[in-house]
DNA sequence: AAGGCGGGGTG
DNA sequence: CACCCAGCCTT
């Protein structure tokens, strides 16, 4: 039984997996550096950011010694900007308390700044091989399908999945299953609209049986309910005009600017919203503080600049 | 347990 | 417009 579900997917796996950089490499690095990335990211649009940041800086001693700038501003289009400071602070504690290696045990990845349940197991698995269970969103979907049942009747924990998740691994084979049920659930067995019918693993599926049962449309059954909150959905805050989209805007101002340059926190207003006139200057002011407290910026005499 | 944190792509 | 995306950290 558990037999055909990983022949299943690994056949399929074989056959339909993308060609992803980060499946082409063990260089641990390059692996923490693509995972980091991949955090709430799609996979086509961190592979050239993850090309380029990997040509800027090659080595994890090389990150190490950057200028936060620099890594700031190949962060570009990422989103998430702490994930660079935090991702070059790993860094550096794995060259100033690791002997510059990355370490191979989930609870010493775990401890470094921005690797979190995920994180750490994703790179235990995919740089060192190791036959480690985690979920992100691809994979706790697919485990939630496969083994609980429809979105709308999960009420399954993340220690009940997680478990699911490692029973299904293949031993000595735990970096492949992860690639496949990962790959399944970004190509296959997506959030909304699974293609069910050319999905390898349909036959074993309580989803897809309890679907198939109640003669329904598989998209309606699997999806929809699970978009239709019993929750009081949140007021949909417009991104634009948000506190997070003014953050964006004021890195992204500092990030054009030449090295060790600092913006006047008048002109940094301006740019960041036309009408900005003096009583914005306390909004402003708290904005940056948050920053320079989540280190993306410093805050000098003549003005902000990214950090050195 | 809940909110904040980017930004772009898609239906 | 709404939702989604290889999550993590703080409160």
């Amino acid at each position: 039984m558990i037999d055909a579900i990983r022949a299943d997917l690994l056949q399929w796996f074989t056959n339909d997996a993308r060609d992803l950089p980060w499946r082409r490499t063990r260089d641990p690095y390059a692996i923490m550096v693509a995972e980091v990335m991949l955090q709430q990211t799609q996979v086509d649009r961190v592979i050239p950011k993850y090309q380029a940041f990997l040509a800027a800086f090659p080595t994890i001693e090389a990150l190490a010694a950057a200028p936060t700038a620099e890594v700031i501003r190949l962060w570009a289009g990422l989103g998430y900007n702490r994930r660079a400071v935090n991702l070059q602070r790993a860094a550096q504690a794995i060259v100033t308390r690791h002997g510059g290696r990355v370490p191979d045990s989930v609870a010493a990845l775990r401890a470094l700044p921005g690797i979190g349940p995920y994180t750490a197991g994703a790179i235990a698995c995919f740089a060192f091989e190791q036959d480690v269970a985690f979920l992100d969103t691809n994979i706790r979907r697919v485990v939630r399908r496969l083994c609980v049942g429809p979105d709308h009747a999960a009420a399954a924990t993340e220690a009940e999945l997680l478990a699911h998740a490692e029973a299904l691994i293949p031993p000595g084979q735990g970096w492949v299953w992860n690639q496949a049920i990962m790959e399944l659930g970004a190509l296959i067995c997506t959030a909304t609209n699974p293609a069910c019918w050319r999905c390898p693993l349909r036959r074993h599926c309580r989803a897809y049986a309890a679907a198939v049962a109640a003669d329904t449309a598989l998209a309606e059954t699997m999806a929809a309910p699970a978009l239709k909150r019993v929750a009081e959905p949140r007021p949909a805050e417009p991104f634009v005009g948000s506190r997070r989209w003014y953050r964006g805007r004021i890195i992204a101002a500092l990030r054009a600017l030449p090295a060790d340059t600092a913006l006047p926190l008048s002109e940094l207003g301006r740019q960041v919203r036309p009408d900005f006139t003096a009583d914005h200057a306390e909004w402003l002011q708290q904005l940056v503080r948050d920053l320079a407290r989540d280190g993306l910026l410093v805050i000098t005499e003549q003005g902000v600049r990214l950090p050195a």
